[in-house]
DNA sequence: AATATTTAGTTAAACGTTTAAGCAAATGGA
DNA sequence: TCCATTTGCTTAAACGTTTAACTAAATATT
């Protein structure tokens, strides 16, 4: 390439980058650009990363890109990075440390400049270590009691708490909460929003108010909870789902013993996903704002990286109560 | 890292690669291996790739990383990947062309080592481009027709022809496709098995019987058909939608018309997405095999990138016909 | 004992950039 | 006219690896 332009190599970073600053002259810039565009010249970025410690990589940890939560985050951030001239690098956890790990070892293999991390249970250790090694990162969705890091999330107490007023308001006196087996902050925040609810009314809080699953037996554990209540002389009156998984799950699992929503029992989800646009009735659901969270990800991010000792940010985006007909009120 | 294990670079290099066909002794074997546990070193993969030309990364190119149908095929991919030591980019086209095209700069100016390409209309001369390039690449769920390059895809004539029988068989008599309006000849193909099946059977075939949706508006559109021809005194008795999305949108669309599924209209969809899950019936399906789509993109690419001589290979995955309730026959 | 071979390791070039430092030539100021 | 400054461009080191080529010591072969 300088070769064929007749000048330095030198000369034709400098022109390449706009450098300015030095002093390049009208014609060698024109004789770079020419050459540049004949030979079809691109910089390889290799090289350019080597030498500059900068790979403009982000790395985008998550349970499961194949969960629509995950993915429509992926996309909002993909798209996020483009404009911010980074490339997105993406890996799924499944829940499991040790995935998790090992992605967190190859993104950092791979030189990103920073990560955005939704972290799994139990993961504090392994956050340390990065934390060590100086890679900036933000958390996402979740974030992780002992470590000190920025991180974007939605008021999960309230909007829980929220929600769970929502079906008191509509009559609904045994309200059952399903919920992933998990010590995750952010999902017992939502679990501890609506025992608080249930309190603050005077409602009964036992052990068959929560429904606890498993991430890998969803349809199995919400199956066999189902049974138990729906037989019992205390049948539960509204279901309150913690995740688009658990609600899919839930629903479909209602549809097939034919209970009627929202007559005998309202429902209320977390997430938004195109499947609740198929379900009989319009579904009540919490929305989470995707793009701001997907877009303050970013922006977190990229202040880290521009500046390590940029101050920890833990950014609450509000969630919000999207009404349908599935939460209706309870008729006499 | 050298320093401290006192020896050179290079013996580092050798004992970390197991290059047992250089000749190591024991002893330094032990001693870098030592110091690389005590220092927590990992070498540079970006100095590591511009020595050997070689990223271990490949990028995947769909459509819109949101859609179920991509996120799912995307997670395949990357197990896949992991397993053969790639790392996965990915980048969403939004079907458009400008798009597409940076996408495919933006990863060949990445050192990708390969990509996996579902191509947008029309892109043919790019694609032209990055063969000159010789970028290692396979086509996924498309193809484009002139374009000679190894790719993966179903069965869609057969597939659709067969689904066409079916609703033929349950006594559908007027038949109506749901499909975008499109020259991508995987679609084309589509629209031709199901046109092809028609006249197999000699039921008619008119302007009417396919409605050509276009991506941007496809609530919108199919709305606007579905009113004209529910208004209609011949109207369709099946629906035959070519895409999720094409789905999710029509049975949304007939769910709020109270349209009786499969009474009055069946339906049969394409690609299997979660929200079929919830609707009030079960729903009949095409599937497409992605794992195995998956899995053999990765090969084909594979072999391509070890030896770029390697034939061009067209494979071609049959799709399956699940049968659900919204295609049943026809009551009298 | 002299030479050839094997073994164990090092040296140095290369990958393709960036960038500090250097060097002429041109320009400016006295 | 002489020196100082500015301008325009080049040189060369560096980023962290890989790997061919080399060296030196040890061992084997005659």
């Amino acid at each position: 390439m300088a070769l064929k332009a007749g000048v330095s190599i030198a000369s034709v970073s400098y022109v390449l980058n706009n450098r300015t600053d030095s002093r390049i002259g009208k014609e060698t810039i024109d004789k770079v650009r020419k050459a540049a565009d004949e030979l079809n010249y691109r910089p390889n970025n290799i090289a350019k990363s080597l030498k500059t410690q900068r790979t403009f990589t982000i790395g985008l940890i998550v349970a499961d890109i194949a969960n629509p939560f995950f993915s429509q985050i992926a996309r909002i951030i993909e798209d996020e990075a483009k404009k911010k001239g980074y490339t997105l690098i993406i890996g799924s956890s499944d829940e499991n440390n040790e995935k998790f790990e090992s992605l967190i070892e190859l993104f950092s293999d791979r030189q990103v400049d920073g990560l955005i991390i939704a972290p799994v249970e139990n993961s504090e250790l392994y956050m340390e270590k990065i934390i060590r090694q100086k890679i900036p990162f933000v958390f996402i969705d979740r974030y992780l009691e002992n470590v000190k890091a920025s991180g974007i999330r939605i008021n999960n107490y309230d909007i829980s708490f929220a929600a769970t007023e929502h079906l008191i308001a509509g009559g609904r006196k045994n309200i059952v909460l399903v919920a992933y087996n998990t010590t995750l902050p952010h999902l017992t925040e939502r679990t501890l929003g609506f025992t608080d609810a249930l309190k603050k009314h005077d409602l009964a809080f036992n052990d068959a108010s929560v429904i606890s699953v498993n991430i890998n037996s969803i349809d199995a554990d919400i199956d066999f909870a189902l049974t138990t209540l729906l037989n019992d002389n205390n049948k539960p009156d509204a279901l309150f789902f913690t995740s688009n998984k658990l609600a899919v799950s839930g629903l479909k699992n209602l549809m097939k013993r034919t209970v009627k929503i929202p007559e005998d029992i309202a429902v209320i989800a977390f997430d938004e996903t195109e499947a609740y646009e198929l379900f009989s009735q319009s579904v009540s659901y919490i929305r989470q704002p995707l793009a701001e969270i997907g877009k303050e990800a970013l922006k977190q991010l990229h202040l880290k990286i521009e500046d390590p000792s940029a101050p920890v940010a833990n950014i609450v985006v509000d969630a919000s109560l999207h009404i349908g007909q599935t939460s209706n009120p309870k008729t006499p």
